[in-house]
DNA sequence: TTGAAAGCGTTACCAG
DNA sequence: CTGGTAACGCTTTCAA
């Protein structure tokens, strides 16, 4: 039943020549209504699609944005967050008429080798990567190679001459949300669980909770007690909000650089207020406040400004706004076209922990 | 420096003709050894690779597997469960020569809508199913099309005649080790918390208990008062898990249909043992003893089949081995092919909640 | 065993 | 505005 309808197929029904029907398909506005009228009734009857092999031969393009799905992670309560993110950004790129391809790589070199592979092969039009670090090798090659991609995340670390187009959440802006929050509430110790120094993400949530705290009026010299730094998971969690309990001072609130460490904070059944981060599903089922990322936004703006740089700029299907709505360009955008840089906030989900 | 290499540099590095090449890449035994070794070199030296567009258009075959991305659940807690077999479905695509392409989908009919649109633009050779039910309409069209395609999850309830590839995980038998496992310490009060009747998944999840309990000398009359039913999700587990151990005889162990209700059975803080399904991170986190689904293996699984149906049975667009075995019956196909279906075991992971 | 030619379905480039 | 012709890179007959 499903036999290829193709483009010649169109042109013999609607009475017209090859290209023609690819012109009302590619420029419409090169050709007269009536014909236009006429071919895309021959394209509905017929159920025409345009072939993306036979197209990307010719234009070279294969409408295909690469992205890495994540191994789970060790403690994988923040996998979802991928999942949240991918999904949204299936749903947006097929909205512009791209399709995501799947692919995994266990480490840098071997997602340059898969970068190689892919170009070679399937070519997508560009990529999206998502935990971009310090001295990220992958955005490197990619500029050098002048392959179109986005990053989910900012560079950290990254000298300004290497500039390139990404989308991040406002971390810090979120953190200082939830301490704020705990503020409001009457709390005044209130305490930071947060990574170990060095990651760009955790550095930056700290800074929001510092930042919230010291312009509250709290002396800058209680912080590094209030604060405590290790590695993601739950256990790790707990362990670190019995210390800052049992301190001599001890922390009526905590602020959580991720809901693994609040889910361990909430484990030790004190009386403590908690807020995490991510929102993720474990958070709403054990009632724990989060701090939640707007990640369909993150991803449709990663998808805008992928079809921005490809589709060379207002090719726009539905005005997709949020992108300039939360912005902050960085520094200088140079002197042409949109900011390539967006910064989202995030928003604060209260529940029975706090 | 990333110009295009085409078949014709390989062959002109080589010495040899353009087909001489591909007949090294495709079908190397017709090739003379010393000619084949040339040719090998001049692909390394080059970094050619064949491009799947043209190849394409040449085979029809785009090397591409379809799949679709589920939206976070409700709660989603148990949405890891799919990230990680999409995870194993790219690993093991890539092992084969494919690629994962991802597409979203509200519900049954666009989801049909977007087979069509993907088949005529894209043209995957295969689709994996995820997460189908009780007369799901996407196997039969996928079936009526002759598209290969593999679901993961058994038929429920699908008439005998529409047969089709399935790889599964024997979710009965995991509920029977997590009962056996509860009985074997001790427990005679042994619960169940199920999802509402009519879910194939919760149906054979709870038939597995049923099973070990009454095959451990349990009255079957006793089940009855033993077993709660609710939607899923953690509060819904609590409550149910407080009705079983306020009533009259009191249950002491209780077996949950997923980590979600588990979950709400830990938080009532009870002297009870319980085990969840689906071992996801946050069963990990709080130390919640889980039965697990080899989501790896399935997804390899699921390539498996796949594979064989495309590049292993007849490779004509008529002849499909697929329909051949449809009209057979799902019994056994005695002459052709290995089984189209695979039922996998979970393994139980003891924590600290028994 | 190797080489030459055809064609897959599109779009781009030119004439009409 | 419309109609031919070429070309994208590959695999598959078909001859040598």
């Amino acid at each position: 039943m499903a036999d290829k309808v193709t483009i010649d197929d169109v042109a013999r029904y609607a009475n017209v020549s090859r290209q023609t029907v690819s012109n009302v398909l590619n420029s419409p506005e090169v050709v007269r209504e009536e014909t236009r009228r006429r071919v895309r009734e021959a394209v509905k009857a017929l159920g025409y699609r345009a072939s993306q092999a036979a197209r990307q031969m010719r234009t070279g393009r294969s409408r295909l944005i690469a992205v890495r799905i994540e191994p789970a992670q060790e403690d994988g309560i923040n996998g979802s967050v991928f999942d949240r993110f991918l999904h949204g950004l299936t749903e947006s790129a097929a909205r512009a008429g791209y399709r995501v391809l799947l692919y995994t790589a266990d480490d840098h070199d071997a997602e340059l080798a898969t970068f190689d592979d892919l170009l070679g092969v399937y070519e997508p039009d560009a990529f999206v990567l998502t935990s971009t670090d310090y001295g990220d090798p992958r955005t490197t090659w990619l500029l050098e190679q002048r392959i179109p991609f986005v990053t989910f995340g900012r560079p950290w670390g990254v000298p300004p001459d290497q500039d390139y187009p990404w989308v991040d959440v406002d971390g810090a802006a979120g953190t200082a949300m939830a301490t704020r929050h705990l503020l409001d509430a009457g709390h005044r110790r209130i305490g930071f669980l947060g990574w170990p120094e060095g990651s760009g993400v955790g550095d930056d949530r700290r800074a929001g909770w510092a930042r919230a705290l010291t312009s509250a009026g709290i002396d800058p010299s209680e912080l590094a007690e209030l604060d405590s730094r290790t590695t993601d998971g739950a256990p790790e969690g707990e362990a670190a909000a019995h210390a800052l309990l049992d301190a001599d001072r001890p922390v009526t609130g905590l602020v959580c650089v991720s809901d693994s460490l609040a889910l361990g904070a909430l484990q030790t059944r004190r009386r403590l207020s908690v807020i995490g981060f991510d929102d993720t599903p474990v958070a709403r089922a054990v009632g724990l406040a989060s701090v939640s990322q707007p990640l369909a936004e993150a991803a449709a703006s990663c998808v805008a400004l992928l079809i921005h740089s490809l589709d060379g700029g207002s090719n726009d299907a539905r005005g997709r706004t949020n992108a300039d709505a939360a912005e902050r360009g960085s520094a200088d955008t140079p002197s042409e076209g949109p900011p390539t840089h967006v910064l989202l906030q995030p928003s604060l989900v209260p529940r029975k922990s706090v």
